[in-house]
RNA sequence: GGGCGCGUAGCUCAGUUGGUUAGAGCGCACGGUUCACAUCCGUGAGGUCAGGGGUUCAAGUCCCUUCGCGCCCA
């Protein structure tokens, strides 16, 4: 049943209505550069970014951003992840729930470290040559001068962000939660100091945690190379990386290859060293590679270093931190790595130990940050025993309580839970959260506090020192869901928007960052951090090519903001791809994508000129009773397309809900129904008047569904229908009135749902296009206006009542276009067969009668093939197995094409044979 | 070695409880100064949904398999 359209007048109780700029003339194109910043910033003085900006009992919605660099410069995943958050925030926030969307920046470790090193280098000093407290001094300078720059490129975007939550994870709550976490963490026996092998980045001096190594594959050699046993003979080896032979402290085979079995537990020599190792069998050897024998080098392999760990082997280190040899490697010391493979490959050459030399395609591991090749190394090392959090991990997802989006990567989230290594996070730089240990040099006990001591907790000494090392960046932004409310504090916010809602970000970060926020708050909050799990794919460049500054192909979002809008950019990123898969981002489609915001602004500068055709006398006591078919249609139509959006949208398939609403507003609204509206406009009275109601609800509403995703023109759009409206005095528009923005507007709800109405107007639609086909086949000059002659049958009512929609959307002539129930058609005429209706159209002098014979044989034809599958398919077993329903849609097709063919075989009789 | 994804129109991509003539944008062809929009309007061409097999009344959609491309983990 059709819901009370009427709306009264509330141009009495607006508070708000400065934009920035005065409403004049709408300009014939939207202009987004005009537009955009003004309207954030209206938006963000109003306070709608904020959850305050809806009642304090209004369920939450929360969202906390994923921290970008400090350092960073924005780039297409920024913008992915703006359009994905935003829409989620703004949507909640129309169906009235206090959004709030966490901003904040993450200090960045290496890059904020590297970017001031440089400055200091340009100085001509350096970080050492300062000193720490300096470095960091400068550092935190640097921050405030350049540390916004990021959150200005978000704002272009139009991310409606509480900014004054705004967070920072080097700031004094955030570095508090660090502290707590770690003090916790230690306590319950899970952080603990070893020597390990870590991944060693030389030029940065620091060590990395597994998942921020990548593996290239590199054209590299694989050498082949005797081995001595003593007592004679020789075992041949291969391995990639010569120099590390310096370092080996046992050659393994494999326990059942015949080839070596006398040889195991001999002893074999170092070359050059002459180091006396043992020969071991392993497993892990795999016999058909090289030649099955390996040499074992846990000091610099990590492989190695499990066996070595299996057979209790020494570990070896041969280089220093800089990577260059150190005296273990004996005459090659101070050598740089390569250099020293080199020297070492031809002093074996010299004592006849290489076999050969061969090419090969080895697995280079290089640092995430910088490219640099990253060596195993054995150092000291802060890790934490990740384990019992993992598990807790697996079970909030696998219990249901955290779901992940799309589904499927849940298999990931396993796998790596299930096989999670401990997390290395200690870091040699001075940029970041220092780790608080301070170790006694009287009793040499550790003294682990979230406040720093003066004196050793155990002995009291006051020669306490803190631990050189900071903390891995992705320590502390583990902790951001909850740090970020005040956490370790029990803050009203904490109280109130905890735990969060959905967690939005790329699935290239599910390991670093997803899965550590919902470890850490199992453990310290006790609860799931979010709910949701949304991840979304890379942004590739239109060839599919992963944007990168090397390549060369990185389109930079202020560059597309600056040509289409931020609106454009958004748009596209949300509806050109579907959920966790990457999309190739085409500025094609950035730019028609740009035109319908414009296509949005006409419509509404279309409906604005109508507002003087209609008198408020005119308005009428029941506008359901004079709603034409055709504002049944479009209000059904927009029903639909808001019961889709919601489901759509509900389910996180915000692209396609989109693409949804973009079809309808272009073209079923603007395209057609503009257009009967014209029409209607025409005749003046309480039609006029129901006419820009209707004209006026369905774009208010379309706006609505589309602001989330186009924020900025919906909103300047909608602000100008609204202005005309209100001044109007006509009582037109929403029932409820009108809110003061359309940012904090409702959400919109369906309205009429009339499917007979609907369908009536979806045959006057079918009846035009079809004489549109005919004229531009038959090449009737689009100026003229022709005549036609109806037999409408049961439908005559409502062909008649379309008449006037009939003559200007076919280009009728009015004086000419009979209609009625029954027709007899004329000799010379085009016929048209629409199931129950049939069409004449007698262009005189331009049918060609034998042409038509043939036009209609042929559609005689194609209807009969259609007819054929369709009776085969009624007469076989889908009558009796498929839903009812199903077969009734089938059924009522055939009928109606049987009833069209009727029609073209009477026709084709009457034009003889 | 283990796991995951992709292959649909010339190009970039949609198509989610399987429903029977597979869609969009761009591009292409033809035609348009209709009082919102040429950032536009109308009409049209273009697809063995990578190949093969299976389940089903019904498969682009579910299962198996082959080929090609990509990613993650080891």
């Amino acid at each position: 049943m059709a819901r009370a359209l009427f709306i009264f007048s509330t141009s009495n109780c607006i508070s708000i209505r400065d934009t920035g700029k005065p409403m004049t003339e709408m300009p014939k194109a939207y202009d987004f550069r005009g537009t955009e910043e003004r309207l954030y910033e209206w938006w963000e003085d109003n306070g709608w970014f904020k959850p305050e900006a809806r009642p304090a009992d209004a369920k939450p919605f929360v969202i906390s951003i994923p921290p970008p660099n400090v350092t960073g410069e924005l780039h297409m995943g920024h913008a992915m992840f703006v359009a994905l958050e935003d829409l989620m925030i703004r949507r909640a926030r129309m169906q009235g729930r206090a959004a709030l969307w966490v901003p904040g920046v993450d200090h960045a470790g290496i890059a904020t470290q590297l970017q001031v090193e440089k400055l200091l280098r340009e100085e001509g000093t350096s970080r050492v040559e300062v000193g720490r407290d300096e470095f960091l001094r400068r550092t935190w300078a640097w921050k405030e001068k350049y540390g916004n720059h990021i959150t200005r490129q978000l704002r272009r975007l139009g991310a409606s962000c509480d900014w004054d939550r705004e967070r920072f994870t080097m700031d004094d709550g955030l570095s508090a939660a660090v502290r707590e976490a770690f003090v916790r963490l230690y306590r319950m026996g899970l952080i603990y100091q070893g020597e390990y092998l870590v991944n060693w980045s030389p030029g940065l001096q620091t060590a990395v945690s597994d998942i921020e190594v990548e593996y290239s594959e590199e054209q590299g050699l694989l050498y082949y190379f005797q081995y001595p046993i003593v007592g004679g003979g020789f075992l041949p080896v291969a391995t990639t990386r010569p120099e590390t032979i310096l370092a080996d402290t046992a050659v393994a085979v494999h326990p059942s290859d015949s080839r070596y079995e006398d040889v195991i537990g001999r002893t074999a020599l170092v070359p050059i060293l002459n180091r006396e190792i043992p020969i071991i069998a392993d497993e892990y050897v795999e016999m058909a590679f090289g030649t099955g024998a390996l040499k074992v080098t846990p000091g610099h392999d990590p492989n190695d270093y499990e066996i070595g760990n299996r057979h209790k082997l020494e570990v070896i280190s041969v280089m220093n931190k800089d990577a260059t040899m150190n005296e273990a490697a004996g005459p090659y010391a101070g050598l740089d790595r390569f250099e020293a493979r080199r020297r070492l490959w031809s002093d074996m050459e010299a004592a006849g130990l290489t076999i050969k030399a061969e090419p090969y395609t080895l697995k280079v591991p290089r640092s995430q940050r910088g490219g640099e090749i990253v060596e195993p190394m054995i150092s000291k090392q802060w890790f934490v025993n990740v384990k019992p959090m993992a598990d807790m991990a697996l079970e909030s997802v696998h219990s249901g309580r955290i779901a992940i989006v799309p589904e499927h990567f849940t298999k990931t989230w396993d796998n790596w839970l299930t096989n999670i290594r401990p997390w290395c996070i200690s870091r040699q730089l001075w940029w970041g959260h220092r780790i608080p240990v301070w170790s006694c040099a009287a009793c040499g006990h550790q003294t682990v506090t979230t406040y720093d001591p003066t004196s050793c907790e155990r002995c009291g000494s006051a020669s306490i020192t803190q631990d050189p090392d900071v903390l891995d960046t992705w320590f502390s932004s583990g902790l951001w869901p909850f740090s970020t409310l005040g956490w370790p504090e029990q803050t009203p916010d904490l109280t109130r928007f905890y735990p969060t809602d959905v967690l939005e970000t790329g699935y290239d970060i599910l390991f670093f960052w997803v899965a550590r926020m919902v470890m850490t708050a199992a453990l310290f909050t006790n609860d799931i951090p979010f709910h949701t799990i949304y991840l979304h794919g890379l942004v590739r460049d239109e060839l599919g090519r992963k944007m990168s500054k090397t390549t060369g192909n990185v389109t930079d979002p202020i560059d597309v903001i600056q040509d289409f809008g931020a609106d454009a950019l958004r748009f596209t990123l949300l509806t050109s791809g579907s959920p966790g898969n990457d999309l190739n981002l085409s500025l094609d489609r950035v730019e028609s994508n740009r035109n319908f915001g414009n296509k949005l602004w006409n419509a509404a500068r279309f409906v604005i000129r109508n507002f003087d055709r209609a008198k408020e006398n005119d308005k009428p006591t029941d506008l359901n009773a004079v709603l034409s078919t055709a504002d049944k249609w479009i209000l059904t139509r927009l029903a639909d397309s808001v019961a889709t959006a919601d489901r759509l949208m509900d389910g996180y398939l915000f692209g396609e809900a989109g693409r949804q609403v973009y079809d309808f507003m272009w073209n079923d609204y603007a395209d057609w129904y503009l257009e009967v509206a014209k029409v209607q406009m025409s005749a003046g009275g309480q039609r006029a008047w129901a006419t820009l109601q209707v004209l006026v609800t369905v774009l208010d509403h379309t706006l609505r569904l589309l602001h989330p995703y186009i924020p900025y023109v919906t909103e300047e759009t909608w602000q100008h229908v609204r202005s005309a409206a209100v001044e109007s005095g006509l009582s037109i528009g929403p029932a409820e009135g009108w809110a003061d923005a359309l940012i904090v507007a409702d959400w919109p709800k369906p309205i009429l749902n009339d499917a007979a109405g609907a369908s009536d107007f979806e045959l006057t639609r079918e009846l035009i296009r079809r004489i549109r086909n005919v004229r531009a086949e038959q090449g009737v000059a689009p100026a003229r206006y022709i005549p036609a002659i109806i037999a409408a049958g049961e439908k005559l009512d409502l062909v008649e009542s379309q008449r006037p929609v009939l003559v200007a959307l076919a280009r009728l002539d009015d004086a000419e276009l009979t209609i009625a129930k029954t027709a007899n058609p004329p000799a010379q005429a085009i016929t048209l067969a629409l199931g129950q209706i049939t069409c004449y159209l007698p262009l005189t002098g331009m049918v060609d009668l034998t042409a038509e014979r043939e036009r209609l044989e042929k559609e005689d034809a194609e209807l009969g093939i259609q007819i054929e599958r369709l009776t085969t398919l009624l007469n076989g077993p889908f009558a009796g197995k498929a839903p009812a329903a199903v077969v009734q849609k089938e059924r009522e097709k055939l009928t109606g094409l049987e009833a069209g063919r009727r029609e073209i075989r009477d026709r084709l009789q009457s034009l003889g044979s």
